[in-house]
DNA sequence: CTTTTATATTCTGTATGCAGCATTTTACAT
DNA sequence: ATGTAAAATGCTGCATACAGAATATAAAAG
């Protein structure tokens, strides 16, 4: 799966202070992703030896990025005993939804007041590509897309820790919605639930585009919960 | 100030499954102190050699330590410069707050409905020992005992998630409010409004109580906007 | 005297080593 | 055969060691 190459030291380019070499950020981002793919289950032990030997490092930044992930909420320290991975109940997952909701109402008001046409016509853009994965079937590229969407319109808000709290919260379901497979006729509801809110966002309708993220959020449990 | 001794190797007993010795958990909740008390000033570098030998342990576990707190966001990780404490801007401070409130106006109403009496009861408690600090002009346990207050309440939510964030924020804002002193008649107006808090709580008004604990959170601004 | 370059020092990032706790396996008794 | 005790194994938690980057200091040139 991931062999030492694949962790070479990162390098990141491109604009604004050239960002360095940082083997911290890409172990939690492997991790991370293992968890929310499921290669890590929930309720198993991150064994560090084994987990290091696997991922072409010692035990030492792989310590560190795991306390990372556990502050984060992915993963759960018990002393004497290392880390297991996170295992939501459906009333967690319930309460993230909740608060989730709350935030993005939060969030969409302030997009359709704060965002610059060029931002939300981005986020239009986003949403074309994703119907289109749609059409074509493509439950992974569709989900991306999805995920993406919400993030950038926590974005338009303008607000950093709404942003954060929204990322953080949309980091911990994701592994739960990457399984919860809905029927056609959900996904469908899902998709419309989307159209409504890109246009509720290109009118700059707050009301219309809280009430339809809240509405996308409270539907969102109902399509999951069959899954938990 | 922290020396060897003070960081033996903490036990908890008490209720629930036997908690063990948890060097991590010390170390963390040290630093976070310093960073609240600003005895590490935003900005500041977090001096590996220099803090370990300070707290009497090796550099491993206080890196860990130190990315869990990144992950929280008190402290900030810059490759190969090691960590800073996060210095907040006026607008990440109103940004926090506006959050805060949203938070704070949906675990109003949740815990007028799934708080117990018996719980709003300790609320109230907690509330009359704070009226007894400000008629005492202890500033620091009144501080202290609203902060509690708010997490109460937030807990009586039953919401996990809700509950955490909500920590999260206001250990975040914990060393702008430490500073932010205000004048006799501001700390008056808090203190009435919390009086309010109370009253709407006991009487399980959702509405009022959401009402006055988002008044509350947007006063407070007004409250530290000077200080920053 | 200022600027630049070279050197020295300091600090971070990572690997490794060791002690102690947890768990598993094995031996023994019932 | 089953339950218990003891030894053995494996893993975590912490400390230390070392390499390389960053910064500070000193020397040299303009």
């Amino acid at each position: 799966m991931d062999d030492v190459s694949s962790l070479d030291r990162k390098v990141e380019g491109g604009p604004g202070p050239i960002q360095r070499t940082v083997l911290h950020d890409t172990i939690v981002s492997h991790l991370r992703d293992m968890i929310i793919e499921g290669i890590l289950e929930p309720g198993m032990r991150l064994h560090e030896g084994q987990l290091g030997e696997q991922l072409g490092v010692s035990r030492t930044p792989l310590r560190e990025a795991i306390k990372f992930l556990a502050s984060e909420g992915l993963v759960e320290l018990v002393p004497s005993r290392g880390a297991i991975v996170k295992r939501f109940s459906g009333k967690d997952v319930q309460d993230m939804l909740i608060v989730l909701r709350t935030l993005e109402e939060l969030a969409g008001k302030l997009a359709c007041q704060l965002g610059s046409d060029a931002e939300i016509a981005q986020v239009r853009a986003l949403h074309d590509e994703m119907i289109r994965c749609y059409q074509a079937g493509d439950r992974l590229q569709y989900y991306k897309l999805n995920q993406a969407i919400h993030t950038a319109i926590a974005k338009l808000s303008k607000n950093a820790s709404l942003a954060e709290m929204q990322q953080m919260l949309q980091t911990r379901l994701k592994r739960i919605r990457f399984i919860g497979h809905e029927g056609p006729e959900k996904w469908a509801a899902a998709v419309a639930e989307h159209e409504e809110m890109i246009a509720a966002l290109e009118a700059r309708d707050e009301a219309r585009l809280s009430e339809v993220l809240g509405r996308h959020l409270a539907n969102a449990w109902e399509r999951v919960r069959s899954a938990i």
